[in-house]
DNA sequence: ACGTGTGAACTAATTCACAGCA
DNA sequence: TGCTGTGAATTAGTTCACACGT
């Protein structure tokens, strides 16, 4: 597996992997209107945030730009999407098949680029065999028997008081990332990398912020990113590649 | 409207903010299994963050804990519960009910605490007037007339080119806060504070570590979060608050 | 002129390490 | 002895400002 580092030697910083994504977005929207090219500036306003920033990061991934120009907007998509590993084959399995698993499931822009599910799985016998897009949700035996290549992504959808036992699941078929919707913290063997999405948190911060509103802020665009536990790094951010039911 | 700062005079930093609701769910949970106190240890050691953070944190709301001891479960979630404004009354707006609409709708723990449900609207006629839960979609048109108090929040789950428009709307009901989760850049007016949540983002992260995985480094809890546009803040963490469809 | 790339300055956040109270 | 609270040190990230290519 191919490593992907700045430049240089060193790993591109959190705050900038997240908001590659973004930049990612940007560029090809730009390549679909016609652009050719387009600069720190448009990316910058595009994203909330500033160009300064913008050419920073992109300068960690190489001399991408032209002066007095801009950069290459489908150039610049490529070499994003190659970091990202977008490009590359991510199967993915989710378990859990309840409203949100459907959700993420039928989500345009959930399951784009490199990223394609494999498989759906569930322990309840109700909705075993049911079929939901191409895919019949299938028990975690049924699914393993099956599976010629485990999953690279395993996506926990379940309730809270499953989602352990789903991990524990994800990671016997070879999952070595998960990512947990559930409000639990799982238990997971060295090697596994854990990404936590709470939904419910981004109301909290928003309304910790509404209720100082009254002090008239700027406001900014935002950047949505779930987090790397140790070393949390946010990611700051507007035009969130999304979810639309 | 009240001002929470930290002990002193200024803003809790970001970070912090966004890992106050981790640290809530952890103390409730602490609370309801019993226990009456909890070391930073602890709340570290669940978070998946170390203990120094917690308690540069938590020193911040003022000095909760007892030396010795730790702190106190039940007046910490409390603290913090008020601190996050969650003991208010947020009313919510939820705007576009696809797929992802009915799963925030239904999923324990998005809304909880002080967030409840005021009002259910989308454009397309063939939802509206149908019942889900104890609310009934209807359009801006009838939400307008009949909403006697603006909602707080706004959350989007339309598709991406409704969602300016679902933005618009809910401004025009009175809404100051945006929870965005389609993949588009609002303009909104100053003073509107947007929140945008992508999934899909969640999963190039985690392909872009995975794709450097063979480094085995360590693998920490994550945290998840939305970030603030402009000052892009990340929130580090585990045990992710969650929604459990 | 224009816009990138980048060292330098600055600001923010994390982590250390330990004094101090229970 | 145990664990908080916190200054000090460190590390990370952002922003500035300008030299340099086109």
């Amino acid at each position: 597996m191919e490593r992907h580092f700045g430049l240089n030697d060193r790993p591109l910083p959190e705050p900038t992997v997240a908001r590659l994504p973004i930049y990612l977005r940007i560029a090809e929207e730009a390549v679909r209107s016609g652009a050719t090219t387009i600069s720190s500036d448009e990316l910058a306003g595009l994203a909330g945030i500033n160009a300064a920033k913008v050419r920073k990061d992109l300068s960690l991934l190489g001399s991408l730009g032209t002066r007095g120009t801009g950069y290459d907007a489908a150039q610049l998509a490529g070499v994003i999407d190659g970091i990202l590993g977008a490009e590359l084959d991510w199967p993915v399995v989710i378990a859990g098949v309840g409203k949100l698993g459907r959700a993420l499931i039928n989500a345009r822009g959930f399951l784009t680029g490199g990223y394609h599910l494999v498989g759906l799985v569930d322990v309840n016998s109700s909705v075993i065999g049911e079929q939901i897009g191409e895919h019949i949700v299938s028990s975690f035996e049924q699914l393993s028997a099956s599976l010629r290549n485990p999953p690279k992504i395993g996506v926990i959808t379940t309730p809270d008081h499953s989602a352990q036992a789903a991990a524990e699941s994800l990671i016997a078929l070879g999952a070595h990332s998960l990512l947990n919707f559930a409000p639990k913290v799982l238990d997971v063997p060295e090697g596994v990398r854990v990404r936590y999405v709470d939904l419910s948190i981004e109301l909290q911060i928003l309304s910790y912020h509404a209720a100082r509103e009254a002090t008239s802020e700027p406001v900014g665009l935002l950047a949505t990113v779930g987090v790397e536990a140790d070393q949390l790094r946010p990611t700051p951010w507007a035009e969130a590649p999304g979810v639309s039911p």
